[in-house]
DNA sequence: GTCTATACATCGATAGAC
DNA sequence: GTCTATCGATGTATAGAC
């Protein structure tokens, strides 16, 4: 049942928890080596270098938001919407590759510099260019402010969204789906208390759970 | 006039700046060295280890903010204007030591797991429990929304905070006050346009921008 | 596919001349 | 206070036996 590709993708998993915990460049091949129970010269049977297995774990985690991204903006919803569904599809992906989104964010400016992750940059670019697109579309027909900044609220969301794998347990009481609202609830309602609004609010998705209690 | 603190701080600032390029551990004293323009063995008649000047780095930086959410605190505020200064030192802070912030956000779960730098997880604690104080007052008087978890608002607010060190550019057209305002203003008001709200919202301290074009 | 063994560079840190 | 010179450990990567 052993597929050789098992193997490599053990490798992978276990680089891939070690650079997010210790960062790519202070993480050793000898120290990957060892989690996957094999020595550092064995690892070279299956990857070039250690650069490659760093290509490897970016690589399928970006293509995972790409994918992921290009549903969400295939579907006619409307902007806050799919801001929504961005939200849960950035955190459904931060829960598939914990270990990749954090070293993405930790080490996205540092790779960029480098031109062996060229295709990383390229990858940050599309990203960003999906949410301000959404941001933008919603700007323009009246349904998101026009006097912030769109990139403010960009970075702001986008930086709120992803480092929630540092402190995010999907398996506890607030699992992915619910984090999704009370994000989107944040950033798009606010976190001050309503006042009774005379005028409600145009339908937003998310229940009310004040009465839950937790 | 060189006194011989400018030295040690020198050597500070340039290795900073490389911590928080490449990582802590990614970085080498020679790297450091070079920076300064000495030689690494020379770094040591300075600092009695490479651990020694992340100390100082973090341990400036950290003060810095103990000090000023100390001022935040010891005045007499209603919940919502301490949560716009503590926005706004923090990132007063993250401006005069961006290289420091960076450092933190990217490798304070790397540093709290060396007992070397249990001070850094200390400090940690603190900063986070000043946070929460001010939110949950603000739950506990009506201000604030009691049906989003105090910790996920928390952790949005300050890692939008915290990591617009990233990207936000103190020079350049939008300077810390006006996105310690914005982000303030997303976090509390929402991103949402008001549907010109019959009740007018309760004083708040940002003007409108709509009009600047900017 | 993993091992042994090792090449060769670079790491943090030290000792002593200047 | 910086240099020269270097130690011993550790870094990535390779070659060839099994």
């Amino acid at each position: 049942m052993a597929e050789p590709q098992d193997r490599r993708n053990l490798i992978i998993s276990c680089a891939a928890e070690l650079f997010a915990r210790k960062g790519v460049g202070a993480t050793t091949v000898r120290e990957i080596a060892d989690a996957v129970g094999i020595l550092s010269g064995s690892l070279y049977h299956h990857f070039e270098s250690k650069d490659a297995i760093v290509d490897e774990v970016l690589g399928y985690y970006l293509d995972n938001i790409k994918k992921r991204y290009a549903e969400v903006m295939a579907g006619e919803k409307s902007p806050a919407e799919r801001l929504h569904e961005l939200v849960y599809a950035s955190l459904v992906v931060a829960e598939e590759c914990p270990h990749a989104t954090v070293i993405y964010q930790n080490e996205l400016h540092y790779l960029r510099e480098q031109p062996r992750f060229r295709h990383v940059q390229l990858a940050a670019a599309d990203i960003q260019q999906t949410w301000l697109q959404v941001i933008n579309e919603g700007v323009r027909d009246g349904s998101f402010r026009d006097n912030i900044e769109p990139r403010v609220f960009y970075r702001s969301i986008r930086d709120a969204v992803w480092l929630s794998t540092r402190w995010h347990r999907p398996k506890g009481p607030n699992p992915t789906e619910r984090l999704a609202e009370d994000v989107t609830s944040i950033f798009l309602d606010g976190f001050s208390a309503k006042p009774r609004p005379a005028i409600p609010p145009a339908a937003r998705r998310h229940r009310d759970r004040s009465a839950t209690g937790c």
